[in-house]
DNA sequence: CAGCATCCGAGGCGATACTG
DNA sequence: CAGTATCGCCTCGGATGCTG
């Protein structure tokens, strides 16, 4: 399977029994707020507050959750620094780096796309309207 | 900005008010089931318990309430043969198409990096332990 | 500042039963 | 086959209050 010059052929479906890792850490990344986490650190460290604020809407709770997963996955390190007021800093790693390149692909067409999309809603809820 | 030869600068950051539209959307996308039924259509249409065989683990009802939302963001396409029994087929949009490849990216990228991932949250946990 | 602990409410989601 | 409708659980996640 050849699409838009990438070639897919013989690529893992995630629906296969032996690829349920792949699953598994599809769904890491793939939910609500760690996609924003790391977007928000594309640029360099961010401190937590910083980071509560750049992710609107994230509780201090989620925030905290989803930094401990990403983490643990190695996506994400942590820096404390022993001063008073403690300071912490979230970092990407190598690692999540490279990850950026297909999670900003996703970011660029959406901002692309999304008129198309507000269009497509709008023609849908007016037949439903009928 | 420029990342793995890709140049990033000036990219709508999610985080500014002017871009709700563009989280609003990422969300349509980064949710649960979506991803992995626009992946299961890459190949071409499918019918609608097929497509239950194919994502493991999701219900009649948020296949049926999935492909709702994504029929109504016109990425996908519904198509009924008005036979005995009756046949539906799922299919993408031209639109979809496109965002195939930013999500086969990060399929690869899941793909190609879950050894690592899978080292550095053994590594986590053995931490933990102490 | 950067968290952890606790409580608790909405709603996501599965299970089941029924239709064209 | 391809759904819709209803019920109810249980988890996710917000709000609040407390610590180093």
């Amino acid at each position: 399977m050849v699409l838009n010059n990438i070639d897919f052929t013989g690529l893992p479906d995630p629906s296969e029994s032996n690829c349920q890792t792949t699953r598994e850490i599809l769904d890491l990344i793939a939910d609500k707020w760690s996609l924003y986490i790391i977007i928000m650190l594309r640029n360099g460290p961010r401190r937590f507050n910083q980071l509560r604020r750049d992710v609107e809407g994230i509780s201090q709770r989620m925030l905290t959750l989803t930094l401990r997963g990403l983490e643990r996955n190695g996506l994400v390190t942590r820096t404390m620094y022993p001063t008073i007021p403690p300071r912490v800093e979230y970092e990407l790693t190598k690692l999540s780096a490279t990850l950026l390149t297909p999670v900003m692909g996703l970011v660029v067409w959406v901002d692309s796309n999304k008129d198309k999309i507000g269009v497509a809603r709008q023609l849908y809820d007016d037949r439903e309207m009928e």
